[in-house]
Order: structure tokens, then C-alpha cells, then sequence
DNA sequence: GCAATTAATGTTATCGATAACTTTAATCTA
DNA sequence: TAGATTAAAGTTATCGATAACATTAATTGC
């Protein structure tokens, strides 16, 4: 590989002045400037960021930690997060931590030994505290992304679950709905137990009563095996007329349980979810959903925490952006009486 | 940040018996061990990886390059390959090329300039063979995924475009269809190509005939304009029975100009395509499709790429795999009389 | 019991860049 | 025109690790 070195040999300089060239820092006469860029064309230099890594002390490297690479509310908050990296001059690493705290550590090694000038991050949940105290201590810049951690104070992109939610649930109430049941994610997770409120505050204020067991938790990640929602809804008497799902993951498995079970949607059972479908949601527009800008959480994020690493997290005060979530009504629920 | 000679003053030894602790190289006493051990817990020691990247004269980085961050195609093979990378001990950098050239040079430079070991490379067409050379001037490994490019001898992991579109066009003349349309992406691609010879093999060895403009070319990536598709059904005449779509990503866009144009599916008109829809698809089963083995692209991309690294390109010869595309019939290919 | 091994550790140079300081030559000022 | 200033370079140290070689101490063999 073609060094500073080579090329200084070439030109006739020192290092020291290549590296001026390459950076535009110094004073330079033009004739050497000239003379060392032409050098630097023919001999296909392309300077080692990893040489200039050590001795600058930064990577411009960023990671976005995700939980589900297969849900497109990630793969868009992933997109938003790249164009705001590279706005801002930074690259961007992915990882996938699966709805994992086990892989969540895994990962935040890997960012550590990196040396990632900071993370965006999706916490699996409440029990990922000790992997955030593991940035703190290593003075790694982080914002969180869409689900709060109690005892963290920091910068954080959320998203509007409890209004999102409300709405979902008065959408089914104004339809005529009173037997409502949820599927949600962990309690362990912020935006799981605010959706579980939203949707609770809806069916009080509409003085519904809700049996406890017409409430399941389970994973917001793909479920390998289906049996256990079986159970839980053949168990349920009588049969809810509608279900709201606590994302769009969990909506995509009822809607496989129903079809499994020969159940018709929306005129048997009714279903909404947080979140959309992706790119196909377009061509068969079916769920109806509370839409979140998920472009947004990723430009957003990635937008504070390339602010908190200029600020040197010295004077400035910890941010907090709340997005909020669109009903976006489609034909998964149908008009009772 | 805490170093190796930190580590070494607290502990009383050299900086390179500290490294020999960490790397388990070389012999140590285990009294010694398990005290620079203690002391590396103590003071939360974590490597700079920069520092040895830069000695080593490697990253453990590999880098994948996509054309749509969309497609759930990608994102599965993007999962493939983070786990072939993960099992071989490598980090997995990602880009989205947008199916443009420009972007896509760009990223050629970022890796360049991450000094990442190596590359899976989606390219863009045929014109990526500048871009490609650039990897090869600066002895960048790399494998190409999904597309060939003329005057590119390298490893390559390839669907069976040809077989998967004659299945499907096999398919739709076994359910009576003769008026077969294609929508196809850019002739620039040899995927493109060879999907649409497939597709026009099946119908000669049919005896259909099929008149040139039955065949629209556009790009692979989502249309910011359904017009030109519009103009283009329009003025067919006849319509055709059925369409087969390049791939998933077309096959939505079909979806929603005929749901704009109240053309129903199947009824009216057929579609089937390259490619399926992700977990959706599961829920909603509905297009009829030529699966690809998408994980397996990542993972054997990742598994060839560490190989050609391994050899250090001496006397490894090219390899090719070709993976089978696999008829999945669902919903929307209506039986003509 | 003493040279020859071997085990365990230390020293120095290096990777490729940049920061901080130094040197040389050219230009300016009174 | 001498001394001060500035422009345009060059030198040296450094970032944090590892490779290659060097050193010391302990163990072995005959």
C-alpha cells in the first residue's frame, strides 16, 4: 500500500507536508501543492484512516445498535440514521442485537473495541442497564432510541406510544369495539408498557371493562413457534372482536395465527398495530396502524448525538424528542352494528 | 482511555507481557497472568483495536454493499452475511448504494479508506466495472453478490435468474396465460437480462408470440413516479393476462399502479415475480414468486470472501455459486378457462 | 556441576499518520 | 541595511498496539 512516506519520497518533500496537502492545513506554495497531488494521482494514494484513527483520537465512526433487523420500522430508522451520519462526515455500523441482552453485550464490545465515536441505540430493555453503565464508564457518547431506561438520564428520540396507542384503541372503540384485547411486547420495555396505558386509558375513559386475560406478553421479535398466542386466544371466552397489536411484528404473527386457525380478517376479528409494513403496505394497504416516523427517529438520533460528541457532553442539557404517531386507517377493522 | 501501559505500570511488567496476557501468546507464568488479568478488570480495560488494526495491516472489518436497504431481499442477506462474518471473527460494515453509480463510488472510496479486508459487493450494472477496478487496483478483496459484470473475473454468488423467470412464466402458461407482459429492470444488470431470457425461452418453447412493447425496462428500486408505468399499461393493446415483475421491489409498484388503476389482481390481471416479500408475505400470502435462498446469499458471500482473504488471492481459483430459485405459488395467478 | 535448553520476561523498532516545535529562506520595515 | 516578520518547508515525538530480537533466570542432561 502506497504510504505518506512514498509519496513525500516521490515529490521530493517531507511526510509532513503531504499530510498539509491532504488536510489544507499550513501554508503551502502552490507549486508543491500541485506538484504532490500529482503525485498522490499517480501513485493511487488513498491516505489509512486507521494510521490517522490512532493519533487523531476518533474514528468518525458511528454504530446504530437495532433490535430487529427484519422489521422495516428498523431498516427505515437505519436509512434516516446513514444520511444523517454521512451529513454530518461520520460513517455508520450496524448491528442487530435480536431483542437480545446477551447479544446487546456482545455488541457493545464490539463498540467499545471499535472505538465508535458514539451510539445510537435501541436498548432491549429495562435489563440493559448494566450495558449502558458499560458506555458511561467508558465515556462513549450514546442517545437512546425508542425505549426509555429507568435510571438513565440521557439524550433520547421516542415515540408517542401512549397518544399512538390511544388512538389505535378509540379507532376500534368508534367502530363499535368493546371486547379489545392486546398482544404486546415485554414490560420490560417503556414503549411496551406505555402502549399497554394508551390503550387501558381509551377503554376506561369509554367505561369498557377488560378482563385481565384478554392482555398477552410475548416478544416484540418474530415468533418461532405460534402456539403459545394459540392457547391464549382459544382460551379466551368470549372471543375478542379486535386486537390491538403492541407493533407491527406481533401483527404480522396474529394475522399468520388467524389465517392458521381459519379466523377472517376484519369480519371475524378486527387488528391494528403500531407501526407500519413497509414498502408492501403500499401495494395491499390492509392493517390499519399507528404510523411512526421512523425516518425521523434515525436522522433525529443520529443528529443529538453527533451535537453531544462536539459538545464534549459538557454543558449541554440532555434532550428528549417525542414524535408523535399517525392513525393511518386501512381495512383490518370492521364497523360492528 | 486506559492502556496497555497503564495496565503494565500498575502490574509491574512490560507492555509486552500485557499483550502476550491478552492475546494468549507467547509463555506466562500463571502468576503473572492472573494478575495483569486483575488489573485489566480493575481498570476496565478494553483494546484499542485502532492501534492494532494499524500494526496488523488489517481490519477484521468486512464490508457489505447493497443496492436498496428496502428490499427485504437485502436485509436477509444482510443477516446472512452479519452472521458469516460474526462466525469467522470479522465486524460487518454496511452501505446502500441506491442502484446509483455515484453513491455507490463513494462507497468504494469509504472502504477504501476504512481499510476494510474485504468487500461483498452488490454493483449497481455493468458500469460499476470502474468501480470495481479501483477495488482491484488497490488489491481489495472482494466477491460479488447477485449481479455479474462483463470483464470481471472474481468469486461470485449468483441466483439462477434464467431457471427462476422461466418457472414463473412456465407457470403462468400452464394456468392458460398467453398475453405475458414483463416489467423489468435496467438491461444494464445481468440479472435483468437473463430473467428476461428466461422469461422469453418459456414462451417460445410455447410457440406464444409476444409483441416487443410487452417488455417495459426501468430500475430495480422503488419508481418515485408511477406514471411512466401508467402510460406504459395503458397503451397496450390487448392487455395483457398477466405480468411478470424483474423483482420484488416492481412487483409492489405494479400492486399499487393497478390497486390506483382499480384493476384487480388476479382477477383481471396476473402478477408474479423475482423475489419474496419478506415476513409479510407470511401473514398476507399473496404473490406467486420465485424465492430466492436470500440468506444464503449473505452467508456463502461472507463464507467466500474470508476464504479469498485467507488465500491471500494466491492460488484459490474463481468460484461461482449459483443458488436455486424456487417456485412459491400463492394467490395471484388467476386459472384462464 | 556446568554447558545447553527452555521458560519467562523485557527492549526496541514499527505500523502511517499528525501535532508541536524548529529551521531556512524570503520579504518587510524603519 | 540590519533586524524583525512571515512564508514554506522540515524534524521529532506521539498515538497504542505487536513483531522480532535480547535478556535473564530456572531447569535439564550427561
Amino acid at each position: 500500500m502506497v504510504t505518506i512516506y512514498d509519496i513525500a519520497a516521490k515529490a521530493n518533500v517531507s511526510a509532513m507536508t503531504v499530510s498539509r496537502v491532504i488536510n489544507n492545513t499550513g501554508k503551502i506554495s502552490e507549486k508543491t501543492r500541485t506538484k504532490v497531488k500529482r503525485v498522490m494521482e499517480e501513485m493511487n494514494y488513498v491516505p489509512n484512516q486507521t494510521a490517522r484513527n490512532l493519533v487523531l483520537q476518533q474514528t468518525k465512526l458511528l454504530f446504530l445498535l437495532i433490535t430487529d433487523i427484519t422489521n422495516p420500522f428498523y431498516t427505515t430508522v437505519a436509512r434516516g440514521a446513514e444520511d444523517a451520519a454521512k451529513k454530518n462526515g461520520y460513517r455508520l455500523l450496524f448491528g442487530n442485537s435480536d431483542e437480545n441482552l446477551e447479544k446487546e453485550a456482545d455488541y457493545i464490545t464490539t463498540i467499545l473495541t471499535t472505538r465508535a465515536d458514539g451510539v445510537l441505540l435501541a436498548p432491549t430493555g429495562d435489563p440493559s442497564l448494566p450495558n449502558i453503565d458499560t458506555l458511561r464508564k467508558h465515556a462513549v457518547p450514546f442517545v437512546l432510541l425508542d425505549r426509555e431506561v429507568p435510571g438513565v438520564e440521557c439524550d433520547i428520540v421516542l415515540g408517542d406510544s401512549k397518544d399512538g396507542a390511544r388512538q389505535l384503541t378509540e379507532h376500534l372503540i368508534a367502530n363499535g369495539h368493546t371486547r379489545i384485547a392486546m398482544v404486546n411486547g415485554s414490560s420490560s420495555i417503556s414503549s411496551a408498557r406505555l402502549r399497554l396505558q394508551g390503550c387501558m386509558e381509551a377503554i376506561k375513559l369509554n367505561d369498557i371493562e377488560l378482563a385481565p386475560n384478554y392482555i398477552f406478553e410475548t416478544s416484540f421479535g418474530a415468533q418461532h413457534d405460534l402456539s403459545q398466542l394459540a392457547d391464549w386466544l382459544k382460551q379466551l371466552n368470549p372471543m375478542p372482536t379486535a386486537i390491538v397489536a403492541g407493533n407491527n411484528i406481533l401483527a404480522v404473527e396474529i394475522l399468520r395465527l388467524l389465517r392458521q386457525e381459519s379466523i377472517t380478517v376484519p369480519e371475524q376479528i378486527s387488528v391494528v398495530c403500531f407501526d407500519d409494513l413497509g414498502p408492501y403496505s403500499e401495494a395491499e394497504p390492509f392493517l390499519t396502524v399507528a404510523m411512526q416516523q421512523a425516518y425521523q427517529f434515525g436522522y433525529m438520533g443520529i443528529q443529538m448525538l453527533v451535537d453531544r460528541i462536539a459538545e464534549d457532553g459538557k454543558n449541554l442539557p440532555w434532550r428528549k424528542i417525542v414524535l408523535p404517531a399517525e392513525l393511518q386507517i386501512r381495512k383490518s377493522v370492521r364497523q360492528l352494528s
